[in-house]
DNA sequence: CTGAAAGCGCTAACAA
DNA sequence: TTGTTAGCGCTTTCAG
């Protein structure tokens, strides 16, 4: 029986007393070395050090935080997982709190469907610290039961229509605007516009700007070219086979609210027959990661996802310290990255292109 | 100042106290409500929901797991975030651990680059009642100290050298195996190989396929077609770059080690004036969501990676429920899915088709 | 500058 | 079936 010794003895972890013990010195003292308290003296300070260093001492988080102390984990509520959006916001949130030596619990907010008051209880009641919440869709459930805890959160990607929360965000209204120009400019005419759900703040700025757009260079906007949109390629999908098929004449152009949509955009072209950006140019918005690894890759409006997540665990570390500072906004700079999904429209009705005319594919190598 | 009120009287969350008060009862009595035990009178109960109901009451979680109970908090060690990978794992998790009542913290592993072993100390005296570790590298000094301190943990991804833990993984030999003899069927002979870090068990078990099914098949393996990578997506691009312009003659189909690995396979091989797959043929491994957002849309070995999550933190629970148990082991099956990005290769001057073209030959599986 | 002691909110024997 | 009583490991007054 391998498992006597092994069973006989439980190994106890170290606890803040063997250190104290250790280092001939009483906890209390212990507690005020790991807490970073300045009125010890170096010596003493080192003492327990070396014990914390020889026990391999690491306190135990549910005891610190019950008695008061700062558990240095933090919530995180996500929408999903599978696209790189939430991914590439998380490394930057994570960034930022490993450097604050933090760590990072992750709710999926599809978790209780109904009962989101409930779900915000939970997290204010477990050891969590503070929440970052990205692009939350209920946000008026959320935030209101948030601020009665006086519970620190801030919004990524989402505005507080009560202006009540700490925020970041990304130019969303200049980064559509810049985008749609940029279509017109190519002289595109026709540019559809693919829309993300319109409660979530960021897609009614997108939408906004694309429409201030298509003012300023004097093209008229087309309800008809207004497609609804859910930010899933689904959606994305659907929307273009929809105009594609059913809008004479189809457009020359479509900007997606963000990129996920877009490549369902692209797929709907493709299967329409639509070779990209040869029959059709399209433009997304946020710069996923995938977006260089469609074909041809996606020109898109990029936000600075990464700085984004880490910009906001910043400041809900800051929120956290001081609990009176007053919130704050922080909107972050889009630009365009032009890759290879746009092209000047074709020419007018009546020409055709060839069905052949893909990029260099069918050439045969020379060796 | 509309500060004043708020302020002045912070409203203290109910405790197991307020409870107790309000229904009349001891604490005592109201944990075990709580918790589920089975022995109280039906009415007590009842009791007991009303006040909890009615005060809003949710357990704190510190307390309770420093009492003794159970967090009810699970950790989860990734590698990274940004390829649909770890993201899709991570909903299977996330769906097993939901309906399990728990939560997830998220560790990233390269947070303490050197101090792995103070790294997993904190893990263990965190609030965590067990780790799910996604593909870790470093297994050996992890492993060592979970086991060391008797703390659940389960593997996805990856083998224990030792054969003491507990594992979810696929079919990475027979998956590689597919894929390869799927290649040599279609007329490949000259079929690159990425490989991924050998020390990732999964990697070494891909590779082996790969030869065993080249063995099978007739053809030499040869090591100027083994090329290194490290199942990323630059690993694979230049890998395959190298390949291309230093193997004469170059091969005619590239079996990349992962899908992120294969992406980086056919940016070079674009960029090399390839066209996919007319001029090479492309397979990966894993099925991760971006296979059919590529063009050509990839052709790869499925790991079901969502159930593999799932399996994990199911097979994690219960470990926690019974530490006794002794550790399983969950092999998941793959299966080839193909796609747009293979066909027999061209022709060259001269050269033959294999006897294995078309609806292939006598080939028999091994096992 | 350091120690003693009182909890934080909960669970788990042990009684009743 | 329910209440009483100890702690769990840490932080934090309050005294030295």
């Amino acid at each position: 029986m391998r498992s006597a010794n092994s069973d006989s003895k439980k190994k106890h972890r170290a606890t803040i007393k063997d250190v104290a013990r250790a280092s001939g010195l009483s906890s209390a003292t212990v507690s005020r070395v790991l807490s970073g308290y300045e009125f010890v003296k170096d010596g003493t300070r080192s003492r327990v050090m070396e014990a914390v260093e020889q026990l391999g001492y690491v306190a135990s988080l549910p005891a610190r935080s019950l008695a008061g102390g700062r558990s240095r984990i933090i919530g995180l509520l996500v929408p999903n997982l599978d696209n790189g959006y939430v991914g590439t916001i998380t490394q930057g949130i994570d960034k930022a709190l490993s450097s604050a030596n933090c760590d990072l619990v992750l709710y999926t907010s599809h978790r209780q469907p109904s009962k989101e008051t409930y779900y915000v209880n939970a997290i204010t009641n477990g050891i969590t610290e503070g929440l970052l919440l990205i692009a939350p869709q209920f946000t008026s459930t959320y935030l209101a039961a948030l601020r009665e805890r006086d519970f620190p959160y801030v919004l990524i990607d989402q505005a507080d229509p009560t202006g009540n929360s700490g925020v970041v965000e990304a130019t969303n209204y200049q980064g559509a605007y810049e985008a749609t120009r940029y279509l017109c400019k190519l002289g595109h005419t026709r540019i559809a516009f693919i829309a993300g759900a319109l409660k979530v703040h960021s897609a009614a700025e997108r939408l906004r700007g694309y429409k201030a757009a298509l003012a300023e260079c004097g093209i008229p906007s087309s309800k008809k070219l207004i497609l609804d949109g859910d930010y899933q390629q689904q959606g994305g999908y659907e929307a273009t086979k929809h105009v594609l098929s059913n809008v004479d004449p189809p457009p020359t152009a479509v900007f997606a609210s963000n990129d996920i949509s877009a490549f369902g955009a692209m797929d709907a072209a493709r299967e329409h027959g639509f070779s990209i950006p040869d029959d059709i140019s399209i433009v997304g918005f946020d710069d996923v990661p995938q977006t260089s690894l469609v074909y041809p890759k996606l020109t898109t409006v990029r936000q600075p996802l990464e700085q984004m997540g880490q910009a906001a665990a910043e400041m809900l570390l800051e929120r956290i310290e001081d609990r009176s500072r007053p919130p704050q906004r922080i909107t972050l700079a889009t630009h365009l990255v032009v890759r290879d999904s746009c092209t000047p429209p074709k020419l007018q009705r009546g020409e055709r292109r060839s069905p052949f005319t893909e990029t260099g594919g069918s050439v045969l190598p020379t060796n």
